[in-house]
DNA sequence: TCGTTTCCTGACCGTATGGTCAATGTGAAG
DNA sequence: CTTCACATTGACCATACGGTCAGGAAACGA
């Protein structure tokens, strides 16, 4: 802790650090267990033990286990947004929507927790974050509804209703997340390898977009 | 062997009514509860209340809440594989498929709470119906893979990827359910009408049916 | 070194929950 | 009417959980 303190306005202070590293770990750990065991059959005393800090520090950084939780969701609901610009810029729906599947196929694998935790919040009713669904979720979705709409005006497309097509999409990519225990169960226990993600992006791809006639 | 005569008469006897009455109030109320609050979030006390019932009540006919949530699991279950005989004797994927999305977007519709307590059950790695997946629905779904094979082979649509569009089609039909409150909050906070139910699943089959090459 | 802010944590508390039980009710068979 | 298995339920208990707090440690700037 000596020679290289004074180097510094790039380095973040020690402080910051400890606070951002904490947070960070906790959310991670708070992530699982409520994919894991709902809000309800989550505890602080597992998110600490899972995050290495004692109970009460999780209190220190978060009031309650509903403020805990709310970040949680958030988290996600951020990820999701940003993987939804693939839509946008895309000549047609063979881009854009191709685009948008590989990008949520991706979080399905990569982030299969909160899928969950976000999945559970909507079965649920929302309770936290049906602001979220009312605000920026709607407004996102009618913008890509319009965009849909215009590929089917330039016959890029066959007519099909975009907000049926928006759910399917929703639904099948997240579904290799949420379900992701049924579908590594009917694999034979494994969860899917390299080549089998592969073969389910390609197969969703195929069937969508030519389920839409685009392809 | 007298005795069992007795026990066994035909009449339904009042107390048999009792009986499976009770059991049918407090299933139908545990299975609201569970998929609107989870396992962990439901209270034995709320089910109770809800199927008017003091809680003793509920511990005289369900010894223990996991005891309950199992009856509630498995009769889903068994609702899911009575539709999935819509698949059977079918001549080819227009006609089989096409019945099957609508069973299953039936069922979504009549019985969104049994579709959420499942989803949550998987979600949370199926603690209580592993066996199920690795049994019943293993052999169900390898049965169907090989039905899809065959339309196949025979040319009646293309040559898809079966585990994957089985995948999808689950996903889809129950998202309907499952998400269910994103849907309706989409749709200016009501549900779906009985028009826009017909348009979801005409929708719903066209995209499907076209995806494989089926029409 | 000192003072201040931030961080840490064991011990504690009130409450809600799943589950138990003994006392009581009830309907039908004999 | 009596009997007896089945059904009902208020009261109770042990536990586990979310949350609090006081006191102390560590990290800084001056």
């Amino acid at each position: 802790m000596s020679g290289d303190a004074q180097i510094s306005r790039l380095k973040p202070g020690r402080r910051t650090d400890i606070r951002r590293e904490n947070e960070r770990a906790i959310l991670e750990a708070a992530e699982k267990v409520f994919a894991e065991a709902g809000f309800g059959g989550a505890t602080m005393q597992l998110i600490a033990d899972m995050a290495g800090l004692p109970k009460a520090n999780l209190h220190y950084y978060f009031a309650t286990k509903e403020d805990l939780y709310r970040k949680v969701v958030q988290q996600i609901f951020e990820i999701w947004l940003d993987a939804a610009s693939s839509f946008d810029n895309a000549p047609g729906p063979v881009e854009g929507i191709g685009a948008y599947i590989d990008a949520k196929m991706d979080i399905s694998r990569t982030h299969p927790h909160g899928s969950k935790v976000w999945a559970s919040e909507v079965m649920h009713g929302a309770p936290v974050i049906q602001d979220y669904l009312e605000t920026t979720l709607r407004d996102w979705t009618n913008g890509r509804i319009a965009v849909i709409q215009r590929w089917i005006d330039e016959g890029k497309m066959k007519p099909i209703n975009p907000r049926h097509l928006l759910y399917l999409l929703w639904a099948t990519t997240q579904h290799y997340a949420d379900f992701g225990h049924q579908i590594q169960t009917l694999n034979s226990g494994k969860p899917l390898s390299e080549v089998q993600w592969k073969e389910a992006k390609a197969s969703v791809k195929d069937m969508v977009l030519r389920g839409i006639g685009a392809i």
